[in-house]
DNA sequence: TTGTAGGCGTTATCAA
DNA sequence: TTGATAACGCCTACAA
């Protein structure tokens, strides 16, 4: 390994200067300096993350942790982060946490707080609380964090407005018997106050409904065991076969992943999309152009979702940590009308 | 911060002796270890990275360098190596490469070298002689190398045996005119090498044609600019209309991405799959299973690739280095038969 | 404008 | 079985 001693002999200065040098320094002459850099690249020199990190305290690394890299939201979400931490100067790493509670404290514990100047998190098991203890003071953006006493800046998805929209847009097409796809009717009243991005979808929901004037009731909602596209797919035929959702002629899916599944469920039953039901999802992933039928969707623009969290995450890091009360920042979003919904 | 001398205050030790006790070192009595790790455990304490790395060189961190991380294939393998990472007991960190040589060197440079104690990387722009140099060293597998004189051991997918099951299939099931789209006629001849991995999955098809005895020409081929389901839309049209391909009736996309939007661009024309003509990807991303119809593929075994490039990997950090020459691994595969091909 | 020196938290080598 | 001490490579006051 060559290290900044090695520099510093060949250039015929010591490792201060070369330090110096390097890193900008204006008290260092031009000609010095760019001598310096040459002898640098000669040699192959890199400075030693390590020890610098050892001695300053800062890395130039930014974490972003995500639920499953291999989900499309959250991978497309990652990937819009990593380049903008890359466009602001740092850099991304990127590391998924499966969604168990074990993984994230470890990434918390090992990660961040070491490799880290700071992190990008989507906590889904670890309270707010405890997230403040495991992060040791760094720099902390949470991503939808809903809890009611937040201790972290976060952004949010705009899931009520979101949902609200894509209800409004079943109705305004005609739509008489609608069903959103993801969350069980009973949630509604138990968690009102919806401290979870399902909660959050399904208030939304209600609020279209409400603004329609139509009453609703079980048979407006349809739960599955998981957001996935497996489960959704799955499910499609106990939703068409059950009485309470005889007649259903419009889907809100919670997630575009629901909704390309139970859309394939869909088709397992011959039911055509969007002459039979029409369908509407939430993210606006990359595949929801492609599908046959294209789906409709609401799109968050992760562009800005990340522009609003990464800005959020350097302002602390380079002003040494929050000022004042924590912010909460919502991203933009917009409805995509695709054939899904083509009446 | 609590440090090691915190740790060793509070218990009555040393600091040496903490460390051993906490890296189970056999030479501290059991009672001692187990007080200490109870102190630290109080004391909330976290061992330093950076410290430990300056003095040991070891991170216990593995890189992952992947193309795109919002491409579906790309982001499962990154899935997939993430979780044998972790299972082999080191901690994962992923970055996306973006495909410029730029961003390659840039994370070679700054993370490989100083945050990882090892790298798996899909080199797409670097030379592998570069590599050599920019690893200083470091263990690193490389995915897809098909340079003919390797530095790294590797792992690489089936191109050529996958690609020849693919068309095999398609011939079986009674194509006639078969296409391969991803790559023009031309190559067939430039790069009869087959250096990588469009002209592996092109030798593969050729195979399949010799076999069957079926003579080839440029109405076998059809070249899209990029690797992407918007261009392979848009082709689609371009294919249909040009006489050279008349009466094509079976398809085989490089990608399972290029052939989703392929058969989206098909149904922008008003052909149905696998009616009018059957269609099969290589890959096997999770969509495939979900598209409609379903989509026929070639599926890389992503355990098993992970299992091969982690194991490489980990013998080389935990060795001291490759032992011997490079070694070229392959993953399975295996061949899903889906609606897409149903005939 | 450049050099000297001390220390960041850990681990490894000794010595006790 | 444990403890003192010297690195690891870099950064930064401070001295020259």
């Amino acid at each position: 390994m060559v290290t900044m001693s090695d520099v510093a002999r060949a250039a015929g200065v010591s490792r201060a200067t070369v330090s110096y040098a390097l890193r900008g320094d204006p008290r260092i002459t031009e000609s010095t300096a760019s001598r310096i850099r040459q002898v640098a690249a000669d040699l192959h020199y890199n400075a030693n993350l390590s020890a610098r990190s050892l001695r300053s305290g800062r890395t130039g690394v930014i974490g972003v942790a995500i639920f499953e890299l291999d989900r499309p939201y959250p991978s497309e979400m990652g990937a819009a982060m990593s380049r903008e931490i890359a466009r602001r100067g740092y850099q991304p790493i990127v590391q998924q946490t499966s969604g168990s509670k074990d993984d994230e404290v470890a990434i918390l514990r090992k990660v961040t707080s070491q490799l880290c100047d700071g992190m990008i998190f989507s906590p889904a098991k670890v309270a707010d609380e405890e997230l403040r203890s495991l992060s040791h003071g760094k720099p902390m953006v949470l991503l939808d964090d809903l809890s009611p006493d937040p201790v972290f800046d976060s952004v949010a998805t705009a899931c009520e407005a979101g949902a609200q929209t894509a209800v409004g847009h079943l109705i305004e097409i005609g739509c008489r018997h609608i069903v959103v796809v993801g969350a069980p009717y009973e949630m509604l009243v138990e968690d009102r106050l919806a401290s979870s991005v399902r909660g959050r979808r399904l208030l939304g929901s209600l609020r279209a409904f409400e603004q329609a004037d139509i009453e609703v009731g079980p048979q407006n909602f349809f739960d599955i065991p998981l957001w996935t596209a497996d489960a959704a797919r799955a499910s499609a035929r106990r939703m068409l076969e059950a009485d309470r959702y005889r007649g259903v002629d419009g889907v809100f899916c919670l997630t575009d992943t629901v909704a390309l599944g139970f859309m394939r469920g869909l088709a397992d039953c011959g039911v055509r999309v969007p002459d039979d039901l029409a369908l509407i999802g939430f993210d606006g992933i990359a595949e929801s152009e492609y599908s046959i039928p294209s789906l409709s969707t609401i799109r968050t623009n992760l562009d800005d979702l990340s522009r609003k969290a990464v800005g959020l995450l350097i302002d602390q890091i380079e002003h040494d940590g929050m000022t004042g009360d924590p912010q909460r920042l919502t991203a933009d979003f917009d409805l995509v009308v695709r054939e899904s919904t083509q009446r």
